[in-house]
DNA sequence: ATTTATTTGTAACGACCATTACAAAATACC
DNA sequence: GGTATTTTGTAATGGTCGTTACAAATAAAT
C-alpha cells in the first residue's frame, strides 16, 4: 500500500502527498521567492499536472497560504521560547536577533526569511498573508517589550524588526553566517543601551 | 519650434524628450519596483509606442540603466558630503543613516531606496546593475571607516548597510518619517560605542 | 525633386503566466 | 457487476510579458 486514499472518499486515489508537496513548495518559495516560482515550477518539482495541483490547493496563493501555515509550525523563530519573562528584555531581543541571523543563513540555497521576503511579492493575496503573519510577530515582540519598558516598546520594536528585515535582505544578497551574526550582535548592543536594567 | 531634432541627424524628429522620459520612468520604477513596471506601463505614461521606446533605450533593462545613471546624479545620498574627514566617523555614519531615513520616507508614493529595491528584482541584468551601484556605495563607506578604524571597518559597514536595507524595506511597508528617523537614531547610537574616539 | 535617414503607428511575434474543460482511468460503495 | 466519485493526463484557455517586422510619414541632404 504505497498510496492511501483520503479516508472515506471514493474515486481515483491521488498519487502524491499534499503535506510533502507543501514542504517541497516551501523550499521553492524560500529559495526563489513567491514571484519567481511559477505553478509550472511547482508541478514539475512534484511530478504532477496542473489539474492535480489546483484540485489540491485551489490556487498558487492557496498553496502559499498552506506553506506559511506549515512554516509557522516548523521553521519559524520560536519567539515564545526566546522572549522569556525570566531574562532581561534587551537580552531576549538580542538572542532573537542572533537566532534570526542563524536561521537566515542556515540554508545557503534559500536565503533570508520566507515571510519577510514574502511581504515584498507582487501578488496581493500572498503579500497580505505574509504581512499579516509578520504583523503578528511584531505585535508579540511589542507586547514583550511593553511589559517592562512601555515607553520604549514602539521604537524598539521598529528597530528590531527593521534590523531583521535588513538581515533577511543581506542573507539573500550573500552575507554568510559570521557576517550576519556580527551585524546582529552590533544591533544587540543598541538594545542594552536603549533598555537599561 | 516645439520639437527639435537631435542636431546633425536626418529623418523624422522624435516627439518626446528622452531625458524627461528617464525622469518619468524613474518615478515609476521607484514607486512600484522594476518587476512591477511593464514596458507597456512606461510607453503609456510617455504617450509613445513600443518601437519608439526600443529605438531610444534598447530594452527595459537599458532604460533602467539610464534611470540608475540619472539617479546617481540627482537623488542619490551624497555620501561624499556626509562622510567628511572633519567629523567623527560615528557621527558621519549616524548622519548618513538619518539622511537615508529622510529620503526613503520623502515620497510617500514611492518608498524605500530605488537602488536597494532594485537589487531584489528578478531580471538578472537590472539586478546586477543595481547591485554594482550598491556595492560601490558600500565600498565608499568601508573606506571611510577604515581610514580611522581599520579593525572595525568590515563589521560596521555591514551593520550600517544592513540597517539601510531594513530602513528601505520598512519605508516600503508603510513606516513614516518619524518612525524611520527614530529607528535610524537608535541604530546610530551603537556607532559611537563601536567606534570610540 | 529625388534620395537618404530616422521615427512613427499598427499589429503582430513567441514565450510564459495562472488557470481550466474535458474525457479517460481508477477506486469505493451498492 | 454497475454506478457514483474522484484524480488523472492532455491540451487548451485568455492574458500579459518583452520585443520586433513592416510600411507610411517626416525630416535633412543632394
Amino acid at each position: 500500500m504505497v498510496v492511501t486514499n483520503k479516508s472515506g472518499s471514493r474515486g481515483r486515489p491521488r498519487r502524491f502527498d499534499p503535506d510533502a508537496a507543501v514542504a517541497t513548495a516551501q523550499k521553492l518559495f524560500h529559495a526563489r521567492g513567491y514571484d519567481a516560482v511559477s505553478v509550472a515550477d511547482v508541478t514539475d518539482a512534484l511530478g504532477i499536472n496542473p489539474p492535480s495541483f489546483y484540485a489540491a490547493f485551489g490556487s498558487k496563493a492557496g498553496l502559499y497560504q498552506r506553506v506559511l501555515d506549515h512554516w509557522t509550525g516548523t521553521e519559524a523563530i520560536p519567539l515564545a521560547d526566546i522572549l522569556r519573562p525570566d531574562v532581561a528584555v534587551a537580552d531576549g531581543l538580542a538572542a532573537m536577533l542572533e537566532e534570526a541571523a542563524r536561521r537566515y543563513a542556515s540554508d545557503p540555497a534559500a536565503g533570508g526569511c520566507l515571510v519577510l521576503e514574502g511581504t515584498r511579492c507582487t501578488d496581493d493575496g500572498a503579500r497580505e498573508a505574509a504581512r499579516a503573519l509578520n504583523l503578528g510577530a511584531e505585535a508579540f515582540i511589542r507586547d514583550y517589550i511593553a511589559a517592562r519598558h512601555p515607553g520604549e516598546a514602539d521604537a524598539v520594536t521598529d528597530f528590531v524588526s527593521t534590523t531583521m528585515s535588513g538581515l533577511s535582505a543581506k542573507a539573500r544578497s550573500g552575507h554568510d553566517l559570521p557576517r550576519l551574526l556580527a551585524t546582529a550582535r552590533l544591533a544587540g548592543g543598541v538594545l542594552a543601551q536603549a533598555l537599561p536594567g
